[in-house]
DNA sequence: ACCACCATGTAAACGGTTACATGATTAC
DNA sequence: GTAATCATGTAACCGTTTACATGGTGGT
């Protein structure tokens, strides 16, 4: 599964231009599956070549001419079979974690501040998704992954504030083993 | 921040092969940081050509040669510094979320085996944590994210199985109102 | 003046995944 | 016999990220 198939998805909701749909990547997706425009126009280019989805030219004023994109019925048979044999995968990429694991090598003052800094990340994601909880008439899907990102996101947030002076005075320790003149001074 | 910075870390606990080093990336990163061999020999291939570790083929009986990395100074200075440059992110890719997010385009049976096949694939990954776990003597940085992946994973389980029921009527709801005429019948 | 927003794209670089290739040992 | 474990690697493919390129509008 890969860009392609999710901008078909958010084609099924309506029409919309390139930009728009890197809007709803922001707004609904960014939790989950994030993708920037170096992904998403190529995508449709490669969408319309392949007749899943039509494209017609809008003219605007005072605004660059927009391409909105709309989802053939061939389209929509290819997007329910992809989504078919797509098997469900959960994959973490996070290099705050890996600062994490290797906490000891880091200087306990940027332990702190890394974790500081992913708290507040974390509560602008739930921030943003929120405002989306505020519309009314979302669909089950929206609704459902909406909630799994507040469950989990304010999990996560309340584990690792639960858990940061802990670490810190842990490994303010290793580093005092390590350089045991100091503490002979 | 790639397999090549995650490998010198590895490595700062002590001499290992390749082969090894797969062995700590599936125990103690899987859940945040996911490599293949297909990334692994090429990563170490290239921090020995950068002088930031050394090789050592060792002979062993019945099996075939190892080749035993060791962590140089140089590369100790290169992990810290990359470790001291990374920006903390932290990305998510869920194909798992996407389908629940396009529910109502799958059969509402496969909806509730998708479910249960993440829940169950998140109890494989926490059971394999909790090994780790058992083990006394952890480092700072292992406990914090074992704790992380149990907190996390568990509210994420709690709440895909409280959800599935609703998620699961709702769709079936949409999918009467679609085809009207089966319900006339 | 400057920044954010609207709007679309390309090209190269980068890195990861997957499949392929090989082969012995040990346990069921 | 069959599968898992130990052990190392390559090469093609795939897709994303990043930087570049352009340019008007509207607000502070």
């Amino acid at each position: 599964m890969d860009t392609k198939t999710l901008c078909l998805g958010v084609l099924t909701s309506g029409d919309r231009s390139g930009y728009e749909i890197k809007k709803v990547f922001e707004e609904a997706f960014s939790h989950f599956f994030a993708a920037g425009y170096g992904s998403i126009y190529p995508a449709l280019a490669e969408l319309a070549r392949q007749g899943l989805v039509g494209c017609t030219s809008v003219e605007q004023e005072k605004r660059p001419d927009k391409k909105v994109y709309a989802i053939t019925p061939a389209g929509r048979r290819a997007l329910v079979e992809d989504l078919a044999r797509t098997e469900p995968r959960h994959r973490l990429r996070s290099e705050f974690l890996v600062l994490m694991y290797f906490a000891h090598l880091l200087p306990p003052r940027r332990v702190g501040e890394v974790i500081d800094g992913m708290t507040a990340q974390w509560q602008t994601l739930l921030d943003g998704i929120e405002r989306c909880d505020a519309d009314a008439k979302l669909s089950p899907g929206l609704r459902f992954t909406i909630g799994y990102a507040q469950t989990v996101l304010a999990a996560a947030r309340a584990y690792v504030q639960s858990q940061k002076g802990g670490l810190l005075t842990e490994i303010e320790a290793l580093a005092a083993d390590e350089t045991p003149a100091e503490a002979a001074e």
